[in-house]
DNA sequence: TAGACAGCTTACGTTAACGTTAACTTTTGA
DNA sequence: TCAAAAGTTAACGTTAACGTAAGCTGTCTA
């Protein structure tokens, strides 16, 4: 009863636009908006219709989790473009790892202000702890 | 030579729209955006200008601390407003608390997800200096 | 084999978050 | 004291990131 997961018949590694659509969920819009935009290129069929790799779906979490912490799609373009780079000179290898430190002291920032977030939050919800006590304790 | 410092007239709490857009460097206008979206409420001089207070100031820290994870001032509004509760019934009281404790889990959640990039980020790192690396090896 | 449904392109619409300009008033510094 | 700098309201403009609708084509299934 445990056989090989196979159950329609792509290829595995073949996802429908609808299908990321709805993994994702976001809309068909959104994911041809992005293409658009040159941040994804899926394959076509014969039909015209796009297919995309597990790498273009992989690529498109990165957009969608890029989303979720504010950048811009013109910010997140640059962030995994910074993936693509070909790797030709040592010059560019180097940019590269230049950028990507720049990003990560970013990304570490952001961090940093989320617990510093967290924290005010924590404390707002002690103080409210206590107000709670205190209304208790002494009712009315 | 160290005279407790008070170097112009303002009462050390007041601040000009001028001051705070470009302690924070963003607009005049940005500022009073946030204004006319009740997210924030400066007094008046007699000559109707906005006069705002070390409080109106940390209010609009935090605003654009939220921005920069990429809440809309909606979302803001809801989250700040949440440190504005009337303290009136103890029913109030918990629905903060509540409210309160979705948006720890929201932020924690984002601080997962950036760490996650930060991860992806820093084996992508490593990748390149793997290839910088085998280049200055074997070179040509 | 005919619907029904998914997908495609094109194009116009919408909303959030300000930018910009105009026309006017208040404040400030030489 | 008086002109420049800073502030005010009102209104229209702009851009990013999609939503929506139309008109057409390709694909699946009973």
């Amino acid at each position: 009863m445990d056989k090989p997961d196979q159950e329609k018949k792509e290829p595995e590694d073949a996802f429908t636009i609808s299908a990321l659509a709805e993994e994702f969920d976001i809309s068909t819009r959104t994911i041809r908006f992005y293409e658009e935009k040159n941040m994804i290129f899926p394959q076509r069929t014969d039909g015209n219709q796009r297919i995309y790799s597990r790498r273009d779906r992989a690529r498109l979490k990165l957009i969608l989790r890029g989303k979720r912490f504010g950048y811009s799609l013109e910010e997140i373009s640059e962030i995994i473009g910074m993936t693509e780079v070909d790797f030709d000179e040592e010059n560019q290898i180097k940019k590269a790892l230049k950028f990507g430190k720049r990003r990560l002291a970013e990304i570490r920032e952001r961090i940093n202000e989320l617990k510093l977030l967290e924290q005010d939050l924590l404390s707002f919800q002690e103080n409210i702890k206590t107000r709670l006590d205190s209304l208790n304790t002494s009712p009315k």
